[in-house]
DNA sequence: AGAAAGAAGTTAGAATGTCTTACATCGATC
DNA sequence: GATCGATGTAAGACATTCTAACTTCTTTCT
């Protein structure tokens, strides 16, 4: 009567993956029904356990969402860089396909991104994954100013890229393009108002 | 005529104007706790009410949401008209200034906004107060590039504006300004981008 | 004016959800 | 091989949304 949840096959009283389990039936029920819709007993249901077993892995209900925000997190990041890589480091290229990627991210996991952002999560492990996600842009915009460090040039050019295209998902995955007329493509948008940011024209 | 009578309280049985007062209730729950923190409950007690009296004015919890979502739409229309105002129509200013009003009205209340952009509430009177809304900016672009109606052009130019002080409005409410060492006032931040992506310089 | 109709409250309760407490089971250790 | 700690369950306290049936007040119709 358990789901067939390791490769091992493990069938009994102990889940043996629980917590990762219920992450992951987190996430799914986040992006199905929004942030508001998600229940803890949803997600025990779907790992097939009590709706006790959460809080032997999780103090609360906010403490689920918050493991489903830091693997989002983590996921945004090394999908920011990936999409930067084959450009050249610090070129404008590379920052463009980073923020088209980050619209990407937004459109691809909307209930995710709306939880990322959604409330003041104000906790340690959270910060850091913010910070290792957005030092990426400013470590790119740093060496397309010529910079070798962070000053303050580099975090003011790049606060309004991030700005831009954290709207720009925001209102895409609240179906306001379509609200606002524009079907043009996320990648021009965002192409054009990045260079005219960045590069004055 | 009834209203008029009981604006003092509940002497009665009868409210009097209970519906407004909850919306009341619930826009300030809203504000203080955040759109999950909101319990029809609550504002019940606020209003010195059964918990089954919202009902007899609204179908849903959401409907309550709704309502105020409606009332913040409309306040921060008439805020942006309001903002603009004094400048040319047309004019970069007036264009800067709205937007300046847009962020404001997100850190005013920051629960409100939240929750006019935080789902789908696809209404039509939902949508219709946000067409007036959007409808400030397009006029105010369709006049700065010479049109008297709004076509493609002034679509395009418009939305990328939006863009950024939504993705402003978001961020800073996020504590995200922070986060990110910026303490430039949003005045400039919202003029510095706002004459870029508009004039190109 | 007074009865009837309807609007707008109330109480009671079903269904669902969060989280705690006490207990059961399993794997690992000594 | 008995014990212990980790991890699961069962039962339940309490809150919440929403419905149903009843009550009270207002309005309207003769």
């Amino acid at each position: 009567m358990k789901q067939a949840t390791k490769v091992t096959g493990k069938a009994g009283y102990h889940h043996g993956d629980l917590r990762q389990q219920l992450v992951t039936a987190t996430r799914e029920l986040v992006e199905e029904k929004g942030p508001e819709g998600f229940s803890v007993s949803e997600a025990c249901r779907r790992a097939g356990v009590s709706t006790a077993a959460p809080y032997r892995h999780f103090s609360d209900k906010t403490d689920m969402l918050a493991a489903v925000i830091l693997e989002g997190m983590t996921e945004m990041t090394t999908r920011l860089h990936a999409a930067a890589a084959p450009f050249p480091h610090g070129s404008v290229e590379g920052i463009i396909a980073s923020g088209v990627s980050y619209v990407a991210f937004a459109e691809a996991h909307p209930g995710v991104f709306r939880v990322m952002f959604s409330e003041d999560y104000k906790r340690e492990d959270l910060e850091e994954a913010g910070h290792d996600c957005y030092g990426g842009l400013l470590m790119q915009v740093a060496a397309y100013l010529g910079k070798t460090e962070v000053d303050e040039d580099v975090l003011k050019a790049s606060f309004p890229l991030w700005t831009f295209v954290h709207g720009m998902s925001f209102l895409r995955i609240d179906g306001k393009a379509e609200f606002a007329k524009m079907q043009t493509p996320v990648e021009d948008l965002v192409a054009d108002a990045t260079r005219r940011l960045l590069t004055g024209r």
